[in-house]
Formats: structure tokens, sequence, C-alpha cells
DNA sequence: CAAATAGTTCGATGATAGTGGAAATATGTT
DNA sequence: AACATATTTCCACTATCATCGAACTATTTG
């Protein structure tokens, strides 16, 4: 992962609600969660609840998979970990020299 | 650290020049590095780079501390590892179980 | 097909953020 | 004091973001 790409996950992550719907999709693991439970929980308008999520889509950090009437929001924790490691290897102190 | 102080730092990660700025704060360790270094570096106007570091202190990702003409740019490890040690402890999977 | 449910897109608006030149401030030098 | 250097603040402008009701699309059910 290069540093223009981290930048725009961390941006997306850089908001309270955004970063209080990924901690919760983590939370709930590879099943997902439905978007309308999202709503319930975090009580955010549908509308601008819908704008967040596609934002996290947008970087990659969530992927959407319908069944029936029902979006699920799943989790990518493979774009989340680029993004730790960036951050590990870029801006941490590496202690062990 | 709590979510609202985590997105906040997030965000002012999730901007290129930012990212940048930081991550070449933590190259130069301890001793920071002067405004006027990162400027010719990074190729930034002056004013911009300004706004852009007084936005990684206002979220104490970096300290400033004069010497003499000089403002030397420090980066604060402690406040980065705490917004790393929320993302690992409330948006990772725990494996250990 | 009509109605119900789940979610998105549209559209408008107000709020922040990003940018950079010019002027101002802080400090050091002669 | 006058000047040079280092950096910030001011100011204006443009661009992007955040918010949310209303209208729309997708899907299931009766």
């Amino acid at each position: 992962m290069d540093l223009d790409t981290c930048a725009k996950a961390l941006k997306e992550l850089g908001h309270p609600s955004r970063l209080g719907i990924y901690k919760r999709l983590v939370r709930s693991g590879h099943q997902g969660v439905p978007v309308g439970a999202l709503q319930k929980e975090l009580d955010i308008p549908g509308s601008t609840l819908s704008h967040h999520i596609s934002a996290l889509v947008s970087v990659g950090l969530v992927k959407q998979k319908r069944d029936g009437r029902t979006l699920y929001c799943i989790p990518q924790f493979a774009t989340f970990n680029e993004v730790m490691g960036f951050l590990s290897e870029e801006c941490c102190v590496d202690e062990s020299t």
C-alpha cells in the first residue's frame, strides 16, 4: 500500500460516524451487518448513513452483499490490515535496532 | 483514547501531505526536523505547510520547539501509539480466542 | 399488479478544509 | 537600529464534505 492510498483510507476512518460504523462491523465479523441494523443502532438518518457507508466502500474498507431486500456490510480486514501495516512500517519507530 | 479523539487524529493523518510530513518526522526521531527543511524536501509552500503542521499539532501528533530562528517539529509517538492502540483494540479481529 | 420493506440517489444548503501570496511576527546578525 | 532569516497569520478564494428530506430503485409478499 502506498502513501496516497493509505491517506485516503485514513481520511474515511477519520470521521466519528464512519469510525463507529467500521468498529461496529468488525465486532460482527465476516457475516456482516445489514444497513438497517446500523441505522437503528447508531441512530443515523438513512441517507446520511448511506453516504458514510459508500465512502468506506470507495476505499475498500467495506464490501456490500445483498440478500433479498437486505444489504449486508462486511468489513474488509485485508484493506484495514494494509493500512495498519503501512502505519507500522512507515510511521513507527523500529525499537529492534 | 476514545473514538472521537481517535477519529480526529486519523482525519489529520488522512491527507497525503500531512501523512508524508508525519512519516518524515518519524524517520528523524526525537530531535525533530525544522519547518524549513520539510518545506524544501516536500516542496510545499510555506503557508500551506504551516497550516498542515498546525493541524498535526492540534491533535497532539506533533510538537514544536524553537531554537533560535528555527522551529523544530517533533513527532509525538505517544499520541500515535494511542491511535494505533485504539485501532488494534477496537477495529481488529482478536485471533487469540 | 399493488403494497410493503430496504436502501440509494437527488438536490439543496451550510460548514469545513485546502491553498498560497502578501503582510506580520520572532529571532539573530552586523 | 537596520537587515536577513525563519515561520506564522491574514485574507481571499475554491473545493470538498456533511446532512437529511424527498423521490426513486430494488426486492419480496399478498
